[in-house]
This record gives C-alpha cells, structure tokens and sequence, in this order.
DNA sequence: AACGTACACTTAT
DNA sequence: ATAAGTGTACGTT
C-alpha cells in the first residue's frame, strides 16, 4: 500500500500526517508543513470540527505489548474527556509512568489522543509544546459545550 | 544479561 | 511541600 503524506495547520502549528489508507503511521507537531494532503477526518478535526478519529487506525494500537495495550485504552478516551495516567495505567495492567512514557513516544499523536490523558492533580506534559495539548483540550472542551446547548437550549 | 538511570505519575507524610 | 514508591524502557557495561 502507497505510502502518503502531507500536512494540515491546528493553529500555529502544522500537523504532518504520514499514512496509508485509512491507517496512520506518524504524526507530528511542526512548525513548518509539507506539501500533500492529510486523512479528511484529520482534517476535519484541526479545523476545529467534532470529528470522533476512530475510524482511523493507528500503527502502534495493535501489537499486544504493554505499549500496544496502552495506546488501545487511551482511545478508549471519547472526545471532549480526559483520564489519568493511573486510570489508563490500571486498565493497560501497568504503571502510571509507563503510561507517561508511552505518551512521550506516541508515534501518533490525535490518533491515539494522547493529549487527553492528565496528571491526577495537574495537566501533565506534551511535547513538542503543552500549549498544544492545553489548545486541543480547549477546543474539545469547547465543541461539547456546544453540543449540549445545542441539545438543551432547542 | 545484569545494572543504573530516567520518566508526560501517584500516594502517603 | 516533600519524599517515598512504582513499573517499565533504554542505554551502558
């Protein structure tokens, strides 16, 4: 299968996706793009819609080693919440700071949300930048807040 | 293959 | 606020 790759913006930052068909191989922060397009759903959610990216595989969610377990039980996350490191830690059957590392690796940042996983008493980290993740819960935050107007005030 | 160190943490003083 | 506990991974012997 072709290998694609391109680039979208979420704010200040490019989002450079490397996938192929509906499977994402890498992600990531920069602050320069690259020429091609990005999967719709991607797209979709840096434009700041409420795009559920399940639909999307991710390389790393599928092996059965501690990683693979723990990147399945962080998309469990539905969008708009977060978990801890010692919840994603307890259904992974490991460690909260395995957790943090496997974090830190995440081949596919958005994919495997990542960004919503938070310290048990503070935000916890992101890199290349927390303002990303602080910007991306923000705006997850922001879209349900929407939605349940949009349900309870019509 | 063992060892030391580093962690995007947590829980108990 | 601080320290002790924690599980895993990774680089270096």
């Amino acid at each position: 299968m072709e290998i694609l790759e391109g680039s979208c913006r979420f704010g200040l930052w490019f989002v450079q996706v490397r996938w192929s068909a509906d499977t994402v191989h890498r992600v990531r922060f920069a602050e320069v793009g690259i020429p091609g397009a990005v999967p719709e759903p991607v797209r979709k959610y840096c434009a700041g819609l409420p795009v559920d990216l399940t639909s999307l595989a991710s390389i790393a969610a599928h092996d059965d080693s501690t990683y693979g377990r723990i990147y399945r039980a962080v998309r469990k996350v539905p969008y708009g919440k977060t978990a801890t490191y010692g919840e994603i830690a307890r259904d992974a059957g490991t460690g909260p700071r395995v957790v943090g590392q496997a974090m830190a690796r995440n081949p596919t940042p958005l994919i495997i949300p990542c960004h919503r996983i938070v310290a048990a008493h503070g935000i916890g980290g992101f890199s290349p930048s927390i303002e990303i993740k602080e910007a991306l819960l923000a705006m997850e935050r922001k879209n349900l807040h929407k939605i349940l107007l949009g349900k309870t005030t019509n």
